[in-house]
DNA sequence: GCGTGACATTTTTTT
DNA sequence: AATGTCACGC
């Protein structure tokens, strides 16, 4: 059994695997493998005995990373993977927070706010303080109270020099208050309470620390600083870290990862045992010439390269459409090709870096007739009607869940408005409860809603799971809102899925679970996407954005819209290392191809309903020439095309060049449209902001 | 209380 | 082009 576990492992694979009982750093490059011996080092050390699977916490960061791992988990060992602490940061939070509830100061039945669910909270906060939502916009709000959680800064320990800071750092505070007070937490709340718990707590910090000996990480570079605290602390001073990631796919820089992470975790943990995997198993070699070229250009890297002992194989096809429309039909020719010559429409994909760039794609495959699935866009746990049926689930779990009655009190309408409202909110601020609270005090309009709540709480009283949801779904009145739309069909389908996913959760849940089925199932909801949807399954082509492909292998790879301000992204321009990380993504592109490889772009395309003119991405100029293999009769590569290029040659100007208008300053063009007179640029200036300019009238120096 | 039209606002996304 | 947000009028 040993030697099998161990056997199709190549010599850095299972040096990895086999380490000692310490922390490590497994770098591992792109279809090195990452998965297998992360599963398999947690096979190991149980198989041999060095930690019984209880002692075992591993950490992904997707849902589905955590399934797949667990199902290899249980395929590799005779053991039952239930109990054991495989999940997401926030799954695993969350399971720590529902069984220490009390410790951390939480209701028993918290609620878990999404992304929208936050920023509705944020919203109501900001008009209960009369904040002016110019001058502080939700979003903005909202992005500043994750980003200091997710850099573990509670609000009163948020720096703030300046007055706007200082008042974001009260708004802070104040939405925290808010939580507390509903019993909510919003996602990065999670990490921080838990985190906070185990720090306070020194009896459960020692319950757990003692508990798990082995600590394993998955796409390490992807952990921002919260959740490297989180490790550390779980971890304490004896745990062994095993961290696998690879700081060349590190893509999420813009929502606070921190691939800094890597190196300190090198220099405090790992010294001495880090294992690089760079033979690739997945592409052949011109693809991976292609991707170590990209890369190689990158500074700050901790250095890999990735090998293969497969041939050479295909040189990366190039071609340039003189539109976006001929990108496409280009595009989906060779798809049809390749599908007459047996191939398998499934292991295609068709990659882009923004999702406005799929209309295009789609309308030329729908006209083809050729079936595809596009990935991202609204996620089923996500939609309206499904968002509703589960904020009535918490009132009945939850009552004072403020958001929750705020979203169902008037759907389907029942002539609750704004007015009432907001009686009732300042009856309730006046009290001092939450808005149910006041609503059952005082009726008055509400009655009825009122009763419909107490009904429902009657009606689903020992039920199942499912059937509980059923009643709640029909008594609600949603189910009779929905059939009387004309579009609510499908809607009702989407609440009879969800009937089906609780009758599943419940089949699967586990019974060792602190919490009731109602309260597991709404986190459940909260903390997972809901991946499939119809068209799983089927062959088709896969469309979806670079990040988005991150993980997945095809055999052919479509690389679309490889234009300057497109991929690199014009907005990368200004951040900093904002290129680095587009080369990252670039790289994260290439890599996904085992076998063939396109790459397009367009001298021209539809964008925000305007047509602009872009020239040949850079990316493509980092490409060894070698491997390349272009389709175009002429193919200057790395030449400016269109329009807009001569317009830049005649004012000698490009994007990223630095230049000084008299009244704005020194600033930095990110962007150009038009030709002759009608030129414009983007100029991103120090002090005035970015502002579009008309070359003629500019009079830019440079 | 609800429907309508003007208006801005457009990277990437998981939990 | 397409989508969401918001103020306004019925």
């Amino acid at each position: 059994m040993n030697d099998t576990l161990l056997d199709t492992l190549n010599p850095e694979q299972r040096r990895a695997v086999t380490l000692p009982d310490a922390s490590a750093l497994i770098l591992a490059g792109a279809g090195s493998g990452k998965t297998r011996v992360l599963t398999t080092r947690i096979a190991w050390l149980i198989q041999q005995g060095r930690v019984s699977p209880l002692g075992v916490l591993a950490v992904t960061f997707t849902n589905k990373a955590a399934k797949e791992m667990l199902a290899r988990l249980a395929a590799l060992l005779p053991i039952s993977t239930r109990g054991m602490w495989v999940g997401t940061f926030h799954g695993l939070s969350n399971r720590l927070l529902r069984t220490h509830w009390r410790e951390a100061g939480l209701p028993q039945s918290f609620q878990i706010l999404d992304h929208q669910d936050q920023l509705a909270a944020v919203k109501r906060l900001l008009k209960a303080l009369n904040v002016d939502t110019e001058k502080y916009e939700p979003r903005k709000v909202q992005w500043f109270i994750n980003a200091n959680k997710e850099a573990g800064l509670r609000a009163h320990r948020v720096e703030a020099f300046d007055p706007h800071t200082r008042r974001l750092a009260e708004l802070y505070a104040a939405y925290d208050v808010q939580c507390q007070r509903e019993g909510v937490a919003d996602f990065p709340e999670l990490l921080l309470r838990a985190y906070e718990l185990l720090e306070r707590n020194e009896l459960l910090r020692q319950h757990y620390q003692e508990r798990f000996r082995h600590i394993l990480v998955d796409e390490f570079q992807d952990t921002n600083a919260l959740q490297y605290r989180w490790l550390r602390l779980f971890a304490g001073p004896q745990a062994a870290l095993f961290a696998v990631g690879d700081d060349d796919q590190s893509i999420y820089a813009f929502r606070g990862a921190n691939t800094g992470n890597m190196a300190e975790f090198e220099r405090d943990y790992a010294q001495g045992r880090v294992i690089k995997l760079e033979r690739n198993y997945r592409s052949h070699g011109h693809i991976l010439d292609a991707a170590n070229a990209l890369i190689a250009r990158n500074t700050r890297r901790l250095g890999k390269n990735l090998w293969t002992e497969d041939g050479k194989g295909e040189r990366l096809r190039l071609f340039q459409g003189y539109n976006d429309q001929e990108e496409a039909a280009f595009v989906m020719d060779e798809i049809r090709q390749l599908e007459r010559a047996g191939a398998s429409l499934a292991d295609m994909a068709v990659l882009y870096r923004s999702n406005a760039q799929s209309r295009v794609l789609e309308h030329a495959l729908f006209s083809a007739g050729l079936p595809y699935r596009v990935y991202g866009g609204l996620r089923f746990f996500e939609r309206q009607e499904i968002k509703h049926a589960l904020a009535y689930l918490r009132m009945l779990t939850h009552p004072d869940d403020d958001g929750a009655l705020l979203r169902v009190v008037n759907f389907p309408a029942r002539g609750i408005g704004a007015r009432t409202l907001e009686g009732l909110q300042e009856r309730a601020r006046a009290a001092g409860t939450s808005l149910w609270q006041a609503a059952c005090t005082a009726p008055g309009k509400l009655a009825p809603f009122v009763r419909l709540i107490e009904d429902l709480k009657r009606a689903i009283d020992g039920l199942p799971l499912a059937e509980a949801l059923a009643q709640v779904i029909a008594l609600s009145g949603l189910e009779a809102f929905y059939k009387g739309e004309r579009e609510g069909a499908e809607r009702l389908e989407n609440l009879g899925e969800l009937v089906n996913a609780a009758a599943l959760f419940e089949q699967e849940r586990e019974e060792t679970e602190a919490e009731g089925p109602l309260d597991a199932f709404l986190a459940h909801a909260a903390l997972e996407a809901g991946e499939h949807q119809a068209e799983a399954g089927r062959d088709a082509v896969q469309l979806m954005t670079v990040h988005a492909a991150k993980g997945l292998e095809f055999h052919t790879v479509f690389i679309t819209g490889l234009e300057e301000g497109l991929f690199p992204h014009e907005q990368s321009f200004a951040e900093n290392d904002g290129l680095e990380e587009e080369r990252r993504l670039m790289y994260v592109a290439l890599t996904r191809a085992r076998r063939r490889l396109y790459l397009t772009f367009a001298q021209s395309r539809l964008l925000h309903g305007q047509t602009r003119c872009g020239m040949a991405s850079r990316f493509l100029d980092e490409l060894p020439p070698g491997a390349l293999l272009p389709l175009n009769r002429s193919v200057p590569v790395p030449a400016p095309y269109g329009a807009a290029a001569l317009a830049k040659s005649e004012a000698g100007l490009q994007v990223g060049q630095s230049v000084r208008h008299a009244k704005f300053g020194a600033g930095v063009i990110v962007d150009f449209e038009g030709r002759g007179g009608d030129a414009r640029v983007q100029v991103k200036f120090g002090q005035a902001g970015t502002k579009w300019l008309v070359l003629q009238y500019a009079n830019l120096q440079h």
